[in-house]
DNA sequence: TTGAAAGCGCTAACAT
DNA sequence: ATGTTAGCGCTTTCAA
């Protein structure tokens, strides 16, 4: 079962191999009936052009690296899902490189994949500051672009959800529904995710509540910490609990059953990023939806706008508004405006639900 | 920045190309000084081989092809992690098609793989009936191993859980803890996870309990019906629920709850998977760990034994036995004997945490 | 519009 | 052990 080769279409159909190539690469016009024929030999023959000699000689594979920190974390799928068929739609494939949470495997991944000679790379970055060294170097060879979790100021373009609307469209929800005694249990990491949403929260809550922010816990983004921050929080008697994320809503909801809280009647709970087991949380989760498939949009896009290693123009930074998701865990304490769920105006694309 | 080539060392360190690939790809023996001299030069120009110009001619591009039905299914991001992580210790990489589980799309994704020279390819099936064609047409070209879903008999290498013994698994465990009236929530489908978990709770069910199998609801695999299920069952009153996966069981614990059923003092409730996000459900969930890091490694075996597109020999059926994983679902009533984990005798490798 | 020819960067025969 | 030489299958000058 040898291939077939441009070689063999060209003399089925009488022609040179040049000609063969451009018209089934459509570089350049030919004519009808050469076409034609040339098209028919190529079906009849069961022709497949090989990628890899085309690639050598054109020098683009059509390949674009995807880098990530850890697949099995529950937001990433999601994005790799519209990541992969946003290029897809443009006839490139994804090489997926798992870098385990680890900069230095993560390194040595970039370097393997710009071996590979990929087009372009997309990477969300495993350390806010580890990773730095690794993405610069690369962003000298080929355009890439920094996907959710960025690493420092100019390294390369970067595409984030806008963590600072997120948080004020959910304080500005609790205070709307009476809200007044808020607090926060967050992370303590050096990520943008941990830095901006406690920001975030200080300014939105230093704003809008007479008493300023309430108590801020923060420890990491787990379901474990998420449990023990209620017992930290609870005497201070708060109404809401915003969270730095689901996983640790969760962990906050679980607990708070535990000690026969009434969510959302004596507090309220939100989380952040709308990952799909929020499905299955107990009251139901106020949660902010990051806008997946705009995201993976926006980084394919962006991709194709800086010239291959070109270094020049300023860094762009595209923050795009995420989507406020309002379920039982924020429902007002007296019932008689009952909101089931609302979608702000912040023009993001929603996300699919995950399927089984 | 151009890239720096063989020939550029070859100059530099006094030698021909040749001999250049030789010390570089290890492919024969070479004079102890001369690689020295080599190396050095290829440290100092940084000189990177370019794998495609070495893919075009040696015919292999050391990149297998990773096509899944949908990448958001919550049992899929550990076995691509895992998968992942196995065929980069052999220095392959991952060329990702997700395909929306339409087997037309499939199709067309693993035709686009071939096109680009993957040396292998890795599927779990859309469609029990119509990924077959594709399938096996690929099968002809490449090595190809079907992984987690199979596509009928016959058509490739396959690597799967054992259903059988992962179900045989949770009804001794139900039996041993004293549930006589064991029925089973399941999928209608035709895929093998649906029928075969279904046969072999009839037949453990049959053997096991005096009065044979009990109620059996066949849906779909969602959280929804789930749901519904429960509402079905009910009346015949049993004293354990058997879900063919583990959202089936949240839907059914879900449902329960809302009824005021006590889990499990009335009724003891199991899934199958151990997705991530059973650690979420109140009672947590009973349920069968797949052996995802063996699945992986062997079907990353069976890829390097079949030379490339040689169709010669048996097809392998590999079946790799699951583990039991007690937890609070299925906890006996009377509290005498508290069991909080268990891995039965099935030799199957740990599966990693989800980490955040 | 078409063809002839020159490679892309590397490996694999075949020499020596 | 090393060098010379032919390509891998394609795209792209350069001529015609």
């Amino acid at each position: 079962m040898t291939d077939v080769t441009l070689r063999e279409v060209a003399r089925a159909s009488g022609c040179s191999v040049a000609t063969v190539s451009r018209v089934l690469a459509g570089t350049r016009p030919v004519g009808a009936e050469t076409a034609r024929r040339v098209r028919q030999a190529a079906e009849e023959l069961g022709y497949r052009p090989n990628q890899v000699a085309r690639a050598l000689r054109s020098r683009s594979t059509g390949t674009v690296g995807l880098v990530l920190p850890q697949i099995t974390n529950p937001f990433f799928p999601s994005l790799v899902r519209e990541v992969e068929h946003a290029l897809h739609a443009e006839g490139r494939a994804v090489l997926l490189a798992d870098c385990d949470d680890d900069p230095e495997i993560e390194a040595a991944r970039i370097s393997d994949l710009l071996d590979r000679q990929v087009d372009a790379l997309l990477v969300i970055a495993a350390d806010a500051k580890r990773s730095r060294d690794a993405v610069e170097k690369a962003a000298a060879h080929v355009p890439l672009v920094l996907l959710d979790r960025g690493c420092g100021p100019g390294v390369a373009d970067w595409v984030a959800t806008d963590n600072a609307t997120g948080m004020a469209l959910v304080l500005d929800h609790l205070v709307a529904t009476g809200r007044r005694r808020i607090c926060f249990v967050g992370a303590a990491g050096t990520g943008s995710a941990a830095v901006e949403r406690l920001a975030a929260y200080e300014a939105e809550a230093g704003a809008l509540l007479p008493r300023g922010p309430g108590q801020v816990e923060l420890g990491d983004f787990s379901l474990e910490w998420g449990r023990t921050a209620v017992d930290r929080i609870l005497p201070s008697r708060p109404d809401a609990v915003v969270c730095a994320n689901d996983l640790l809503a969760v962990g906050v909801l679980q607990r708070l059953r535990q000690l026969g809280v009434d969510v959302p009647g004596d507090v309220a709970v939100t989380g952040f990023d709308d990952i799909p087991m929020v499905d299955l949380a107990d009251p139901a989760l106020t949660t902010v939806r990051q806008p997946v498939r705009a995201l993976a949009a926006e980084a394919v896009h962006l991709l194709g706008h800086r010239p291959a290693g070109r270094n020049d123009g300023p860094r762009r930074s595209v923050r795009l508004a995420p989507e406020l998701v309002v379920r039982a865990s924020s429902a007002p304490r007296a019932p008689s405006a009952p909101r089931v769920s609302s979608a702000e105006d912040t023009g993001s694309t929603r996300t699919p639900e995950v399927e089984q």
